[in-house]
DNA sequence: TTGTAGGCGTTATCAA
DNA sequence: TTGATAACGCCTACAA
């Protein structure tokens, strides 16, 4: 049984290529009947055009992509959802396209792009700086959303949204101090990490130095390279930190997840949080106001990004605007995993 | 500037355009040199080939389609890590496609076999029942995963792998029953689901049944259409449960999110889990290990159930073997959030 | 309003 | 080992 063409349609119908392609396509020029009675014979038949050699013709193509580095990420679920949501009221519609880890984005991109004749692109999560050379052979509009990149440098060939990862952090490791908190522990990425990790726990040590906390290295517990943002990793990181004997009142975890993980490896040991061991996170995902404690952390407004995104991106699309950077800021949700730093505790 | 082609590439290389697709895809009948010219010139030039031209011509392909409902789902996060992985391993490829709650996953798989000569398909999530008529007509071998299809009707167009839910959610209320609670309440999916949600409930009933305890109708919480497995879904309704004046002592929520919202809820109400009240969750999700109380649950094997998946396709890929299907055992993981029931307390 | 023919960029076939 | 050339399935001038 030979898949069924276009040719086949208009032999059924008595009728040329070109009035079924108008049919399905919505033009305006074609006698209402025929269209209906095309429709008709396409329903039954099942009918079901070839993408590739729609996209190897058209020009246009109203696509949309986004490409996610790390697709378990749970901040990325909803806005994923946003975006699509947003790029439907467009009339656009939108592919997903994951990238590994240790896959180059741009390369992803680029291939994409030539493929579906993309009308724009979106990148989630984070960017390598090798990438960005080649970010300017990409002809459609790009945005960069939650990734380390605008901060290191600006220009206009692409736009950005994100929160300032330095200043949020620095807003929260900030606040411990404020609440009493000398010796801050950090969980955070892997010592080479030059994405949010990075730039969190920059934020880290400009909040300890301008309350005027020497910096002590034990307490700046860096990931393996085989680890990622999870609650075990964040379990596991605690655990050593806690076993160091090293003293600490509290500790800033750079993601919900670790924040969790660390929580829980507080208790295993017999201490509690935040009365022992004030905890921190990160992201502002739905688990840290259920978890018990409650988790302060630092929300990120991502569905704001996630529309704020899409409008620049048609914006730039529709030539209404250039690319351009946008921060959003973070909010700082003091919840029960932190309280004060009691008196009667050493210092 | 015109995108550069083959055509290009041949040109600069002197070479007629079949030599440079011979380089390109590893052709056997080629001299070494020239085939090195040639990834040579495509590599300064930067071309990229076109995919959907690609498509359009080749009959084989080597991709695997996944598509996902849900991808916001946590637990199929790792799958889809773990599926790609096991295809990698095969030398295809894997493209995710998702599709919304509304959609129909049979339509989007068939347009997606037609434009990239899919070789396999893995359905990840619900089902509808109206979809699988359709299923037949995809030529590539399917197989459905977490879905609720297989326990309806199995027939040898399709493979499936995955809990039975029926039995697994018996296992749980047994379970809660044989501890001693008696008045368990169950927070469900919508009335009217036809996947996994009415498998869960269907346990439920199974096991009250067996353990002669009357269904108490207003103990069985629905969602709403508009709600989904979410912790802030959990916390609503538990919240109601509890403010029905109905008289529980446990409540078996039917994914671990929802338990999650529960617990909370339960908190907020200034009762204690499992003291006051046992909470249940089902999925086995990371979250479930690290929450406070830890959560007793229905862990899903997710990487065994992927890893599964990934083989029969392949088997039948290779004619190998006829479609299959297979139901993994979940585990009764007791946890802190259920104890006994105490003997002081009226039942 | 409709049909014919050419071409989108690639791969497969067949001679050379 | 190579190079023309004919598809692949569709869209779109252009002609009718």
């Amino acid at each position: 049984m030979k898949t069924i063409t276009i040719k086949d349609i208009a032999k059924l119908c008595g009728v040329g290529v070109s009035t079924v392609s108008r049919a399905m396509n919505d033009h305006p020029d074609i006698n209402p009947e025929t269209k209906q009675r095309i429709m008709e014979v396409i329903r039954e038949t099942n009918y079901i055009p070839n993408n590739s050699a729609r996209n190897l013709k058209r020009t246009d193509s109203k696509t949309i992509a986004v490409l996610v580095k790390g697709l378990d990420n749970p901040l990325f679920g909803r806005m994923i959802r946003v975006i699509e949501e947003e790029i439907g009221k467009k009339k656009y519609s939108m592919v997903i396209h994951q990238v590994d880890s240790f896959e180059d984005e741009v390369a992803a991109a680029l291939e994409l792009e030539r493929e579906k004749r993309l009308r724009g692109i979106i990148f989630l999560g984070g960017f390598y700086s090798e990438s960005s050379e080649n970010l300017s052979q990409l002809k459609a509009p790009v945005v960069l959303v939650t990734s380390a990149k605008p901060q290191f440098e600006r220009n206009n060939t692409y736009s950005a949204v994100s929160v300032d990862d330095v200043k949020e952090s620095y807003k929260m490791v900030d606040y411990l101090c404020r609440q009493g908190y000398r010796d801050i522990a950090i969980i955070t990425a892997t010592m080479h990490d030059e994405s949010v990790g990075k730039l969190r726990l920059l934020g880290y040590y400009k909040a300890l130095q301008e309350n005027n906390i020497k910096v002590n290295e034990k307490l700046v517990k860096y990931m393996e390279e085989s680890e990622d943002y999870s609650m075990a990793c964040g379990y596991q990181l605690m655990t050593e930190l806690l076993e160091s004997g090293e003293k600490m009142s509290a500790v800033f975890a750079i993601s919900d997840s670790l924040a969790i993980g660390a929580c829980r490896a507080v208790y295993d040991k017999g201490l509690r949080v935040p009365e022992d061991i004030a905890v921190a996170g990160y992201d502002g995902i739905d688990i840290a106001s259920y978890y018990t404690p409650s988790l302060t952390t630092i929300k990120q407004p991502m569905e704001a990004i996630a529309k704020e995104a899409t409008r620049i991106l048609f914006n730039v699309i529709r030539n209404k605007s250039m690319p351009s950077h946008k921060f959003f800021e973070g909010e700082l949700v003091v919840r029960e995993s932190t309280g004060k730093k009691r008196k009667n505790s050493a210092d």
